[in-house]
DNA sequence: TTCATTTCTTGCCATAGGTCAAGTTGAAGG
DNA sequence: CCTTCAACTTGACCTATGGCAAGAAATGAA
């Protein structure tokens, strides 16, 4: 059993002026409804992908080992996200991170070759695409610039404000290196609350 | 005196598989070579762009400011980089960043609305802007996994290494602040080779 | 040339966060 | 119910980097 597609989330992740609900429902089409499971990864390091998800329900996490094979989380995916290695995807090479699913999720999977198709086809699905890829470089953009301007204890706070599903479903250690400290000092930082 | 527009030049900027040298050509009728002076700012805080810049040669910055009033250098432009803040170019928003020319330079002027109607015009602008965002994005990401990763020393070195136009060119308390740490420690670092 | 301003260096001490190691607690499988 | 492994906490100590302030060097304007 297959199970369908939900417009309306759909119509909220694709929310953008020059696309209309036809265009949405076009768009649909090449979103196919998944159920992940927990530890599964949907991206390996060294592989390229073939698609992205939209994550309706779930947690996952991107990570890179550094050259002492410490893991670093690099991002987390939460509801309504895309779940997306750019640079890898659209320029086919090689992913030098994996994404992981933390919890049990539920997607939509859309294959590249179909998004490329409509990418060009639709204007209002190209503008919605440049807006996607704006806002993701200012989020990284503000990031670095939070490494150097907040203490670990403000991004830790900040973490919890905007994006409280992570805390509350990730384990420790992992908002610990996606934070840049290590574990017991996120520890020592939850403890003096 | 209108200086005359460096076809080869932009042709590396815009190198792309589906980008011939007729569509460079085409492309280049949107650009317009200007000189600009030590200290301009092309980019105000609060203010919308309305172009972007191929630099050919100078070196700028961007910055901001944190909530002490610190100064905090987000970014280094150098030659044959796009000078550019996507966010509110992008989607009309005016910046929270201000780009200030830290040397006289010569850069070539795009207008966002010639820009925008090519760019719609033109399969292969599109994959080239495409590109660019992609790379710019990992290239932020893999700034801020640096933050996390490397000491204040390694990561200055890689500057020296991937940049050496900044560290010439720049004064210590701007690459201080782009590398996450004071000027004293800066000056220790060089000090310490 | 001189004066003023910025840039850079350096010393002293403070501190956030790291490292390592030893527990606890807790959850999942047999 | 017991065992195991991961998650988390906590302590003792260490280190990279910050804060502050003084001075030296370089740059630029008059």
């Amino acid at each position: 059993m297959q199970p369908s597609v939900d417009i309306s989330f759909l119509a909220q992740v694709y929310n953008h002026p020059l696309l209309s609900r036809n265009d949405i429902v076009k768009l649909s089409g090449i979103h196919t409804r998944e159920f992940i499971k927990k530890g599964t990864f949907v991206l390996e390091k060294g592989s390229v992908p073939q698609e992205y998800y939209i994550l309706e329900s779930g947690l996952l996490r991107s990570f890179v080992h550094d050259y002492n094979g410490k893991d670093i989380t690099v991002n987390f995916f939460t509801e309504g996200e895309l779940i997306i290695e750019v640079a890898s995807l659209f320029q086919r090479i090689p992913s030098s991170e994996n994404i992981e699913a933390l919890t049990n999720c539920t997607v939509y999977k859309v294959d590249f070759e179909e998004f490329q198709q409509l990418f060009h086809e639709m204007e209002g699905f190209r503008e919605w695409g440049r807006a996607w890829m704006s806002k993701s470089l200012f989020d990284f953009k503000q990031r670095s610039t939070s490494m150097i301007v907040d203490s670990a204890k403000e991004r830790y706070e900040h973490l919890m404000k905007h994006r409280p599903s992570v805390s509350q479903k990730a384990p420790l250690k992992h908002i610990a290196s996606y934070l840049g400290i290590t574990d017991s000092s996120l520890s020592r930082i939850r403890k003096a609350k």
